[in-house]
RNA sequence: UGCCCGGUGGUGUAAUUGGCAACACACUUGACUCUGGAUCAAGGUAGUCGAGGUUCGAAUCCUCGCCGGGCAGCCA
């Protein structure tokens, strides 16, 4: 794929990989994993983390597994994890057989926690939780030793025991690692590992009561499937500490964390917690509505798992927080469209257009290139006749500086036809709106005929009336109006016009066999997919991106 | 006020690990064009958070500051 390996992207983590390949570290091996919580759906910024680590499992020979992170049963979903392979899948990436769950490692887990009980630095502490809390200290003050944290390790194995048996009420007890409680980081403070949760669990049925903490679960799954390099987020930094502290305890085999800067994209909101408010407050129609920066919401809008991956590629890894301009996401994406996709005449805002010299019953079936960029995608007919549809922008009764289109006595090229000529407009006589031209053509004018080589300033796109497929299109654009809508009051910034809804376009009649996702420029206007939802008495398109528009730049230019 | 992590143009990411700050996006201008698209060409924008120091030489090393972010879930 040409978008692909154009950037030789290095990055931090790649550079400790190298040295850990140079001094052997881990004989010679790479392998990552991706550990998304069944909660949620993925978003863009997963879909770095998935690029990230498959991605250098893909270019050192290693491996790279999918492991759901399901030791929460009150959060997750089977829902969620369905969703979350397809869109792995979708992005290009493969597992294969290495899908795993934390909760495969529950036994095991179970087992390692007996064994540090037994070395005396595990302990089953009484304290409720806002009690834990009280004891914890703050971040500028020690915390206070538990009272229960001096049990016997037979009595404390008991107690676990007894836990796990479903003996105890939810919350009443925790299994508690027994570090110190003035440890200057938090995570050092006796956390706990385990909870009762009297909760049925995705895949493990009934058979758990007791869940492990991600704390707990995490580097000892890491350890067991053999990873070496345990990528995560910023936020996990401070948890470092004690994921080898856990690992160097039970002394067993040792990966390691590393972390990185997530994803921020302008224009949007990233927290699942924001992106759910989305979904339930009605701002917008599903996890895959079109606006969301779901990877389904991707999808549906018309993204390719190439544009997203080439996008991953050029915005790097590091470890400094960063706000990515979505115009580089945009910029991806057409770089691929540009390249794949057929073109095709579309009009959006249709204005008609009758041609008085033009005789009444004909029709010309004319030759039309399917991408002038790559003759190897062929070229098909289009029907022209007498009477048209235009796009509205494209005629102005008053042309401003620069206007290269259509107006009262100038002349447009009709794309793949004839030169026109305005030479009426007829107007709505109550509301003074534009509701139809008489134009002239210049027979002499024909594409691909050698006659006339006589040259306009403006090309306009258009659709023979006759012939035209009725559709409806939805124009998407960003969700918010300001760059960073973080902070409590972020509805405030909701774009209200992220979606126009257009029901009377017109296209040539060659789109009438469309399935759903198929993709194509309409000229002039953007890239286009036909929606999920589309049928063929409801044509439905969405689009996924505008064309670089510079004639809008030149004129708020001028009004400014 | 404890601990951890960061600070390079408008935005990201680089800089052969101490050798005269590069690439992309964005922006501006022009060429070309039967898509005001694409393409091509040109251009502006940082002396690398600050102050000291080491050095022939510092974005890279040291010191002291300043600024931003994270951490007090039985969430991940």
């Amino acid at each position: 794929m040409a978008l692909e390996g154009s950037q030789k992207a290095t990055n931090f983590i790649r550079e400790i990989i190298d040295e850990d390949l140079r001094t052997n570290k881990y004989d010679g091996r790479v392998y990552t994993r991706f550990p998304p919580e069944p909660n949620g759906y993925l978003h863009i910024g997963h879909a770095k983390s998935i690029c990230l680590n498959f991605g250098i499992a893909r270019d050192y020979n290693g491996l790279c597994n999918l492991r759901f992170d399901d030791t929460n049963p009150t959060k997750e979903e089977v829902e969620y994890v369905e969703s979350i392979k397809e869109d792995v899948r979708w992005l290009g990436f493969d597992w294969n057989d290495r899908e795993y769950y934390a909760s495969d490692y529950f036994d095991q887990l179970y087992e390692y926690a007996i064994q540090l009980i037994k070395k005396g630095e595990a302990y089953v502490c009484d304290l409720s939780a806002d009690e834990v809390r009280e004891y914890r200290g703050t971040l500028t003050e020690p915390g206070k030793e538990s009272p229960y944290r001096n049990r016997s390790d037979e009595e404390n194995l008991e107690l676990f025991e007894r836990m796990k048996n479903g003996e105890f009420p939810d919350g009443s007890r925790t299994l508690r690692a027994k570090i110190d409680m003035s440890h200057p980081n938090m995570n050092m403070r006796d956390p706990v590992m385990y909870r009762i949760l009297h909760a049925s669990h995705h895949r493990t049925g009934d058979k758990w009561c007791i869940y492990p903490t991600y704390d707990w679960a995490h580097g000892q799954s890491d350890s067991i499937e053999g990873i070496t390099h345990s990528i995560c987020t910023l936020e996990f930094a401070d948890h470092r500490l004690l994921y080898d502290w856990f690992l160097d305890e039970l002394e067993i085999y040792h990966p390691q964390q590393i972390e990185f800067a997530r994803l921020e994209l302008s224009y949007t909101v990233m927290s699942k917690r924001k992106l759910l408010q989305l979904v339930e407050e009605d701002y917008v129609k599903g996890w895959d509505d079109p606006r969301m920066p779901t990877i389904s919401g991707l999808r549906r809008r018309g993204y390719t798992p190439e544009a997203i991956r080439y996008f991953a590629d050029r915005i790097g890894v590091a470890k400094r927080e960063n706000m990515i301009d979505v115009a580089l996401l945009e910029d991806s994406l057409r770089e691929d469209l540009n390249k794949r996709s057929p073109r095709v005449m579309a009009v959006l805002r249709p204005l008609k257009v009758v041609i008085d010299n033009y005789p009444d019953d004909k029709i010309e079936e004319l030759d039309a290139l399917n991408n002038p960029e790559n003759p190897n995608m062929g070229s098909r007919k289009i029907p022209f006749s007498k009477v048209i549809y235009i796009e509205q922008d494209d005629f102005r009764e008053v042309p401003p500086p620069k206007y290269f289109r259509l107006s009262p006595g100038n002349e447009v090229r009709l794309r793949y036809a004839y030169i026109i000529k305005c030479v009426d407009v007829v107007k709505d006589k109550k509301s003074g709106e534009v509701i139809e031209l008489h134009c002239t053509y210049d027979p002499e004018t024909k594409s691909g005929s050698s006659q006339s080589q006589r040259k306009v300033k403006g090309t306009i796109h258009w659709v023979s009336a006759a012939h035209a497929v009725n559709a409806e299109a939805r124009l998407y654009d960003r969700l918010f109006m300001i760059e960073d809508p973080s902070g409590d009051n972020w509805r405030d910034f909701i774009n209200p016009n992220s979606l126009v809804v257009l029901t009377t376009c017109k296209l040539e009649p060659s789109l009438a066999t469309a399935k759903p996702q198929d993709r194509f420029q309409f000229e002039r206007l953007g890239y286009f997919c036909v929606d999920y939802d589309s049928t063929p008495k409801r044509f439905l398109f969405n689009r996924t991106v505008t064309l670089r528009d510079t004639w809008t730049k030149i004129e708020k230019a001028a009004k400014s």
